[in-house]
DNA sequence: GCTTGAGTCTGTAGTCGCTACAGACGGTAG
DNA sequence: CTACCGTCTGTAGCGACTACAGACTCAAGC
């Protein structure tokens, strides 16, 4: 299966969870490098695994791909290179904590009406009675 | 400028904070019904504001568009909808809960690194390391 | 040898919820 | 009368995939 030369797609796939498809969309976009190949077959290697394992890791932390793509650029530089490293990830945290705020906005609201719903206080639905501007009762 | 009749699509924007572009979206896509003319303008009633303000308000507690149109169509029925819309937002609610879940999830993670960074303790980038697959120490 | 089935290939189009034009037309103030 | 803003239609782009269609390659079983 494998020659000693590396692993297909499918393979990639399974050792790093991520899609075939999803895989071919990398390299297309330039985040992964044109692989070697057999025939007309894509064959990575371990610098390939370890590479889409990143972008994976990277991605799982909400990472952007063109930040993933500064992260790798900023891997490869080593050392020195961690400061940036550092702004990149302090910045998407900011975002990250900002998009939880705005969810847990929408969670008190949800979980309000599907209470009011569930009390059966109001004549009418209190959902639909929020969604149509009818404020709630205290 | 609105002769008894209604408002302009600019001044409708203004009213409900919703973009002219995303008025004419949801039009586009059936969300909005195809509002009266003046000549080739759009002339927006009250209902039309009401119902657009309904849209922003569940959109903002995170209901997909396909949610909005059944929340519309729940709306129009009256009484009786409310065990279904109670439905929708419960299913809505289990949702942005998962999200946050995740979100929160990438939060530690990203702190810790940040965290780990400042305090410059490993060799290299500690941030860098994670995403590379090298497990924190404890 | 021949077939079958799984895996892979390229290329294109669809998803969601907008957003951003381009290029033409309408209405009003100076 | 001109300048300018608002509005019109239509189309294409964004991010991050996902889902095909239709062709091919390869290894195994008979």
């Amino acid at each position: 299966m494998d020659r000693r030369s590396g692993i297909a797609i499918g393979a990639l796939s399974r050792r790093t969870g991520c899609h075939v498809e999803t895989i071919r969309y990398y390299e297309r976009i330039g985040l992964l490098p044109a692989p070697a190949r057999r025939g007309r077959y894509r064959l990575y290697g371990a610098a390939d695994v370890a590479r889409l394992a990143f972008v994976r890791r990277a991605r799982e932390l909400g990472f952007t791909l063109e930040e993933v793509r500064a992260l790798l650029a900023l891997a490869a530089e080593g050392e020195g290179a961690c400061a940036e490293a550092r702004e990149l990830a302090a910045a998407h945290l900011a975002d990250v904590r900002a998009r939880i705020a705005d969810l847990r906005a929408m969670e008190a609201a949800l979980a309000e009406a599907v209470r009011r719903c569930d009390a059966g206080e109001a004549p009418g639905c209190p959902l639909i009675g929020a969604l149509s501007g009818r404020a709630a009762p205290a």
